[in-house]
DNA sequence: CATTTTTCATTTGTCAGACATTTAAATGTC
DNA sequence: GACATTTAAATGTCTGACAAATGAAAAATG
């Protein structure tokens, strides 16, 4: 019944709670790896698989050499973006999780995000939305190409809400329903009509009428949900 | 300017894109340790390092004797939930992300839950809200346990959705921030204040008004923000 | 034959020691 | 002082060994 956790899995978890409190400072020197195989009373080996259970999570980075070490690493926002998008759509793939739950779910945060950006966002996110928009409206261009395209689209309309927190929690939710979305075959009447939408959604921010990008953006949920509805019939994932 | 990675995290890499690809199936066995040294031609303790950082992102699961080895996991969202929050409350901390910043996140998001909660909430739902309410009121709550139950009350209200993308992304920005808002001391008036809003919320959720309980959510946030802004002024985190 | 017990092979967990490699500081040389 | 060399400290890797867990096969038992 017990289930005794592995040690390096025990000395992982003491080092990561002193990170957490803040016992150990960003940038500080974790004791050398002989010093931690005495203070916990292990092998330098158990100490190492503690270790690189951390450096998985980006709780510490290594170094070699004379003045090397384990070192507490600052979490940044960018490092965090790829584990995200990692786990959301691993979370997506292996729970079976349907277009329209994933679609529902993002395009509800999104909207979130639009009275914010409707207010703050700068000349420079209007131009890389217009700029997305071209690209989207090249005649050749394949699916997986239209939908990167459009994750810069809505990437830039959440950054311009000038909220780093709520960026990185985007990230998650846009980015992991990218696969999804690339089973989508898009027509070129449902790619015209996309990005009029991205137009129109583009140019209300530019007006900074937020009410009206709440709005674009709802049809815009509707309509992808739409397209993909048959897409999440047929099966979630993987063939 | 080359930075050659240690060969246990380009191994755990190797394994990692074949779980992600769906190459290896949820449920799967890996190679056993002996099996993966001969396949990479590395030694057992290296690709035991390399088990363990993935064992660290909980995308295996190790199990030991005859018919043990590794295996890969089904990450559920509970599972996720932990990660995220931790991931969430260090990025908070590590970056100075100031109160008024995290607040406007997690407030934008929620709202995005709210149209949605109105329309699925169940009576379940409901009844987990109004029992915090009931929690907040009691003379003599510390300030931890008022903020603790806030979490689970907005938790409802996020599960009311019914959408587990949305509690899941959620669950970073609510509950990340709990250790902000434990640095506020609440006094009788503004628990009062909050407890009414939480009333009044939570009657809307009853009554499906969706819009209401949206500009119910805004006052809330304006006043939260209100009260922590003195705190944030001071500093962003750690005395 | 059915059931229980024992043995056994497999696999992960841990340890100890060795050597290779990297790196910066200390030292030596001009 | 500038440059080359040595050295010490640290991580990265390898090897071999044993402990512990665990399910399956073999053996003993009724």
């Amino acid at each position: 019944m017990k289930n005794a956790p592995d040690l390096s899995a025990q000395i992982a978890k003491s080092i990561r709670d002193a990170i957490v409190s803040g016992d150990l400072d960003v940038g500080e020197r974790l004791p050398s790896e002989a010093e931690l195989s005495d203070q916990f009373s292990v092998s330098r080996s158990t100490v190492r698989e503690a270790l690189k259970r951390l450096a998985a999570q980006s709780l510490i980075r290594t170094q070699r050499g004379a003045t090397g070490g384990a070192f507490v690493n600052r979490l940044r926002f960018e490092d965090a973006y790829g584990q995200q998008i990692t786990t959301s759509a691993l979370l997506l793939s292996m729970n079976a999780v349907d277009f329209t739950t994933a679609c529902e779910a993002r395009f509800a945060l999104e909207r979130a995000c639009a009275p914010l950006s409707a207010a703050r966002r700068t000349a420079d996110h209007l131009a890389t939305m217009r700029a997305e928009i071209t690209r989207q409206s090249q005649p050749g261009l394949s699916d997986e190409s239209f939908c990167a395209s459009d994750v810069a689209f809505h990437r830039a309309l959440v950054d311009g809400a000038g909220n780093p927190v709520l960026s990185y929690q985007l990230a998650g939710a846009v980015e992991a329903i990218e696969p999804l979305m690339n089973m989508i075959t898009f027509t070129a009447r449902s790619r015209d009509h996309i990005i009029k939408l991205h137009t129109q959604i583009t140019d209300a921010l530019d007006a900074q009428d937020a009410a009206k990008v709440s709005d674009l953006l709802q049809e815009l949920a509707d309509y992808t949900a739409d397209l993909g509805c048959h897409v999440a019939d047929q099966k979630p994932m993987k063939p």
